[in-house]
DNA sequence: TAGACCT
């Protein structure tokens, strides 16, 4: 019986080293079989015995990297289009679930139900709901869409011919309704338009991206992909900046897609290789990545992205900022991916600096940009809090907050916090110190293994270790689901990245609080972090008001202003030029705009007189 | 700058 995610999870793993070592197919197979790590990476975890690969044999590889992962009818006509799987005798309740007939099994191993593990620990907590997402906070959030022929929105999956399959998983997934992001993107996408977007994480929008891809996949009529020694051909790369947040979208993806006939892989470093191109070499749709382990596959061959149709990049700022962006453009421009415009193109994030878009507008092909406002707002979901503290004193002070959280909170257990640190040896360094003053803490950053990361992270989510000292890589994208209290021990350089960091609290409708410790190491945030909680209608200390002045005489904060106007990047730079006046949409205090934005269709609709105003809020606030 | 990103 499964007690915990963590259990099944370490259970299942040994289940399926126990079933490789008595479950061998053909004995040569087994005996040369190299030696399996005993590390198994969260996407081949909770697999059922039966499907746990054993090594192919040479035949059914050939095979396997021949049809790639289509087993259906012949590429002539719509090879899923909206048939109905045969369901025999299956009632109408549950509409054929757990049915294997509906053309999944030919001559493929069983799909694992990625459904059947879903609410993780969630008893620990006392909650009920099962996708984190609160859908009634979506009524009022206001929405920018600009650039060429917008396509409307749609207020119902319904409106949207997905598939019988893909509304299936809709269904299983409990999405009632689409989310803002889902209604404007998914009409856009399948539209067949490239898009910027701008939304938080936790407002939907891998759904966002990965249902006109999955929809797009079963409905395109691609031509047969080549057959490459054993190279393969995805018809769709997802690029996201950590490992954690790849493995999210893939975990994700799995149940978007779950008996479409649409094969979803991921592949990220830190992982034994060899799998990954097992899993591969059992045909891909859809290709989840890191940007290191993909281009590592491409160098090796065995990924070619020449039928790529598809590109989506979450967190894309983050993916086009200057660590990352020479390895994106390796990837999108001089390997063999189709050229813009032959391809479809989707770039997501919750911020969308304007040199960034710039940068990104290189990859696009007239796009759309669609900004969404935040669920809530940060005023009333996420209390932002900002207190000076000398260096010296940050670890007495945050085991004052840790106390005092403690005696709050319920049941006497420690809340979630995630603590961000600067650097990988502070995040160690501050582990160790809580561990020995009696706080249970782990910690997650880029010099620990994989495995100890995605350890801490578990452990984290079940409340084992309640406090999560991170870097940024656990800044963007990750869902954690309980999340009280986000410390900046260190504040960032960059108000962006703040946004990020306070984002993994107050998700999905829950109240939060971040808490910043700030001191004269972070005046050059002073302004930014200032304007951001104004804007936010946050109390800004007067010593920090102070500091904000202070600095705004000396460039402005130099990268952080780079936002300009728009706080949160909720802006289409496209639409920078000369003094646009007139009234915005999400400040005039009326409100009455906020639903229906980005209904028109025209060029330039949606901006009603005079576009964004400067000072305007963000699609964040 | 350190942080993320193949070995």
């Amino acid at each position: 019986m499964r007690t915990s995610w963590a259990d099944s999870v370490s259970n299942s793993a040994a289940e399926n080293v126990t079933a490789a070592a008595t479950n061998n197919g053909p004995a040569s197979s087994a005996s040369s079989r190299p030696s399996r790590s005993s590390y198994v990476p969260p996407h081949l975890r909770n697999r059922p015995p039966s499907a746990e690969p054993l090594a192919p044999t040479p035949k059914e590889n050939l095979a396997s990297t021949n049809r790639s992962a289509y087993p259906g009818p012949p590429p002539s006509q719509p090879r899923w289009g909206s048939r109905e799987p045969a369901r025999p005798g299956s009632g109408p309740s549950r509409g054929g679930w757990g049915n294997r007939t509906g053309g999944w099994d030919r001559g493929r191993e069983r799909e694992v139900n990625p459904f059947e593990n879903d609410e993780p620990a969630e008893e620990a907590f006392g909650e009920q709901e099962n996708t984190g997402i609160n859908f009634d906070a979506y009524e009022d959030i206001p929405v920018e869409t600009s650039g060429d022929n917008v396509p409307p929105p749609v207020n119902t999956f319904a409106e949207i011919d997905l598939g019988d399959a893909l509304n299936e998983n809709i269904r299983r997934c409990k999405y009632v309704k689409p989310t803002p992001v889902q209604r404007h993107a998914i009409p856009i996408s399948l539209g067949g338009r490239d898009l910027m977007a701008c939304a938080q994480t936790g407002s939907g929008k891998t759904a966002a991206f990965c249902f006109p891809i999955i929809s797009g996949i079963m409905k395109g009529q691609y031509a047969q992909r080549p057959r490459g020694a054993r190279t393969v051909y995805p018809l769709a790369l997802i690029l996201s900046p950590t490992r954690e947040l790849s493995c999210q979208i893939h975990d994700e993806a799995k149940k978007f897609s779950y008996q479409t006939g649409v094969r979803v892989v991921v592949a990220y470093g830190g992982a034994p290789i060899n799998q990954q191109l097992r899993e591969l070499e059992r045909g891909v749709d859809i290709l989840v990545a890191t940007p290191g382990r993909l281009v590592d596959l491409l160098e090796r061959a065995r990924v070619s992205l020449q039928m790529v149709k598809y590109l989506a990049l979450d967190e894309a700022d983050r993916m086009l900022d200057m660590g990352f962006e020479p390895q994106i453009r390796k990837i999108v421009e001089q390997m063999d991916m189709p050229p813009r415009g032959m391809r479809q193109t989707m770039l997501f994030s919750a911020t969308f600096p304007k040199e960034i878009q710039r940068l990104a507008s290189d990859f696009l092909s007239n796009y759309i940009f669609l900004a969404v406002g935040r669920v809530g707002s940060s005023t009333d979901l996420i209390v932002q809090r900002v207190e000076y503290v000398l260096e010296s004193d940050k670890r007495s002070h945050l085991m004052d907050l840790l106390h005092a959280q403690r005696a709050n909170g319920t049941h006497g257990k420690q809340a979630l916090t995630l603590v961000f640190v600067e650097t990988k040896k502070g995040a160690d360094s501050l582990e160790h110190w809580l561990c020995m003053n009696g706080f249970p803490a782990t910690t997650i950053h880029g010099d620990r293994s994989q495995q100890e990361r995605e350890q801490a992270l578990r452990s984290f989510k079940s409340g084992t270790t309640p406090i999560l000292v991170a870097t940024d890589v656990a800044a963007r994208g990750l869902d954690i689901p309980h999340v009280a209290h986000v410390v900046n021990f260190d504040l960032p350089n960059d108000i962006d990245d703040y946004v990020h960091r306070i984002g993994r609290t107050g998700r999905a409708g829950k109240m939060g609080l971040a808490t910043a410790f700030f001191n004269d190491n972070n005046a050059s945030l002073a302004r930014s972090l200032s304007e951001l909680m104004q804007e936010a209608n946050q109390e800004v200390p007067s010593w920090l008001a102070r500091y904000a002045a202070r600095s705004s005489y000396g460039g402005g904060g130099g990268r952080n202003r780079r936002t300009g106007g728009g706080r949160f990047g909720g802006r289409d730079f496209r639409r920078d030029g000369p003094s646009r006046g007139g009234s915005d949409y999400y400040g005039g205090g009326g409100g009455g705009n906020s639903s229906g934005m980005g209904g028109g269709y025209g060029p330039s609709s949606g901006y009603g007189g005079g576009g964004y105003g400067s000072g305007v809020t963000s699609a964040w606030d």
